[in-house]
DNA sequence: GACAGACGCGCC
DNA sequence: AAAGGGCGCGTCTGTC
């Protein structure tokens, strides 16, 4: 993760060929001067071979990774570090406070010479079985000199920030995030396919005609509807909601918690229903078809698609993998997963960027943190002391949870005042930032938004009646309990976004730390979900891997957070099947 | 037939 | 016990 490496540029031009050179060391300008080239420029039709020509960690500068990584691994050339333009460029523009501006190269390119600036192109849907990467396949090309004017002008921005370490470091870690997440979506996460099916088949029964409804779910139905006296369709909730009515039970939804304390014989039948209905439809037989090929399954990873920074992936509902179904997740003969779930993430990020002395202390003890503080006015309550934690992180606004959030206020004052100053920002209409500088949107004007409880009292957002002439017909939404309401719910969201968000900070380094760890194993990360990893390795590098992990986790605490005591532990299996992980 | 939004539920 | 944060995605439903 050295800054020291130099760097070179790369760029395709409209007719597919690649052009690279040495990008002038030295102090960004900051006036948006191009930085030059500071050597003999190459111009060929593979871009492997321009990295070839480079010197080894030699940090790349080009307008997406998601782009130009995934031609680069296939022909075998891996990098060590990149500048990714267009992720810098959207984490600039927020910290700018400039939400929702164009972040292409093409669009950052226009800005700088005050001409016309093209929007971005729509996002792709995935498709099953490509390896396609986010944005449109054939973008407007940027030349080598413009992404070159582009970079300069992003190092003289970064510089500008409230704590240019942190952002060049948050620039700089997205874009290794990028690299890790271009050789995941490569390496696939391995999966027996003839497991899920007799899992599948075990669950939910044999498919009448060998394609249609599974045997279970249609019994299932049948009791549902034999409950009920009259034919049920147990996955429409309008339907379920009518034959409660019927009965004389009284629902607002059908969600699980609302029906399971229910007295009635319908109950049992349909929570079973939903929960295998929901297996058959989200990872069933289709999603097999579709998403598996050759023993892997292929989801794409986008580092950064959510607003607090944590990644998305984009199709197969990879973050969502039921725990049932993770039994068909088994390493290759002779290999192993090395399964690391880091231990109460979001409360020690809470330490960290807090510097709550108490807080720190208890974060860096070799214990369970719920635990630790349960001692500290809790009366070693674990229970009582997650839920105050986690109320604090999330807002709680009733139940016992409110009693339980008093006496973490009394213990543990900084951290939570942490967090209630980050409410406050959001209920005033301010933004607030993770410790590395990710900013969170701004909210919502009355020009794009149906009704907004913010915006008057600073002026931001008009307040022009509407665009067009076309006035805001909201006479529900302009009530004052409307009002508290949606700046409450503001409140919630930048109180959880500063935890949730230095949370993914710091997993974007842990994720960095690691690649660098394990570059010279034959390992490799083959999933990541907010606070979890798993490496495939051949099994005599599995212990080396779950070391690597756990060093990987204090050394990104340390870079993300500087000097604290807060640990980041793990807990870690090296199993053959996820499923044995927990 | 395409699309948008609500719903519900899986994960963290 | 009940309700707060972030998502993806499949289904249904209403609309064009």
């Amino acid at each position: 993760m050295s800054e020291n490496a130099g760097r070179w540029a790369l760029a395709e031009d409209a007719d597919g060929w690649w052009h690279a050179a040495p990008v002038t060391p030295g102090p960004p300008t900051g006036t948006g001067t191009p930085q030059g080239p500071a050597g003999p420029r190459l111009r060929v039709r593979d871009p492997a071979e321009a990295v070839r020509a480079a010197p080894a960690g030699t940090r790349w500068v080009w307008r997406s990774t998601a782009a130009v990584y995934p031609r680069l691994l296939a022909a075998g050339a891996r990098v060590e570090r990149c500048h990714d333009v267009e992720d810098a460029e959207l984490l600039l523009l927020g910290h700018e406070g400039r939400f929702g501006e164009p972040r292409s190269a093409a669009a950052a390119w226009a800005r700088l010479r005050n001409e016309p600036v093209p929007p971005d192109p729509p996002q792709r849907a995935a498709v099953p079985g490509t390896q396609d990467s986010l944005f449109d396949p054939q973008p407007a090309p940027v030349p080598l000199d413009a992404l070159l004017a582009v970079h300069a002008d992003q190092a003289a921005r970064l510089g500008a920030t409230a704590h240019p370490d942190r952002m060049r470091l948050l620039v700089a870690a997205e874009s290794a995030a990028f690299l890790v997440a271009a050789e995941m979506n490569r390496a696939g996460l391995p999966w027996r396919a003839d497991v899920h099916r007799a899992l599948l088949t075990d669950l939910l029964g044999e498919r009448y005609g060998g394609g249609g409804e599974p045997r279970r779910l249609a019994e299932l139905a049948d009791e549902v509807s034999a409950a009920f006296g009259r034919r049920v369709r147990p996955d429409l909730p309008a339907d379920v909601i009518r034959a409660f009515a019927e009965a004389g039970i009284k629902l607002k939804s059908t969600r699980r918690w609302e029906i399971q304390e229910l007295d009635h014989p319908a109950v049992e039948p349909l929570i079973a229903h939903k929960k295998l209905y929901r297996i058959y439809t989200a990872h069933g037989w289709s999603w097999l078809a579709d998403w598996v090929h050759d023993g892997r399954f292929r989801p794409e990873f986008i580092p950064g698609g959510t607003l607090t920074g944590r990644w998305i992936t984009n199709g197969g509902g990879a973050l969502q993998i039921p725990k049932v179904i993770r039994r068909a997740v088994v390493a290759d003969p002779g290999w192993r997963l090395v399964v690391a779930d880091a231990d109460q993430m979001e409360p020690r990020v809470l330490a960290a960027i807090s510097r709550d002395p108490a807080f720190m202390e208890v974060a860096g003890r070799p214990e369970d943190l719920y635990t630790a503080v349960s001692r500290q006015g809790f009366s070693g309550d674990r229970d009582k002391a997650k839920l105050a934690v986690l109320g604090a992180v999330y807002g709680q606004t009733s139940g016992d949870g409110l009693k339980n959030l008093a006496a973490l206020r009394r213990r543990f004052p900084l951290a939570v005042a942490y967090v209630d100053d980050a409410a406050r920002a959001g209920e005033e209409g301010r933004l607030v930032r993770t410790w590395l500088g990710r900013t969170s949107p701004p909210p919502a004007t009355p020009a794009d938004a149906d009704a907004d409880a913010y915006g008057d009292g600073n002026g931001n957002g008009g307040g022009e009646g509407g665009e067009a002439g076309l006035p805001q017909e909201r006479d529900d939404a302009w009530t004052p309990s409307y009002a508290s309401t949606n700046t409450r719910a503001r409140g919630r969201f930048t109180r959880n976004f500063v935890v949730q968000g230095s949370a993914a900070d710091w997993a974007l380094l842990l994720l960095a730390a690691l690649r660098q760890a394990m570059a010279g194993m034959r390992a490799e990360l083959v999933f990541f979900q907010h606070d979890e990893v798993i490496v495939h390795c051949p099994a005599e590098e599995a212990a080396a891997v779950a070391e690597a992990i756990r060093t990987a986790g204090d050394r990104a605490g340390r870079i993300t957070f500087g000097d604290t005591p807060v640990r980041f532990p793990f807990t870690t299996a090296i199993v053959e099947c996820y499923a044995d992980a927990k």
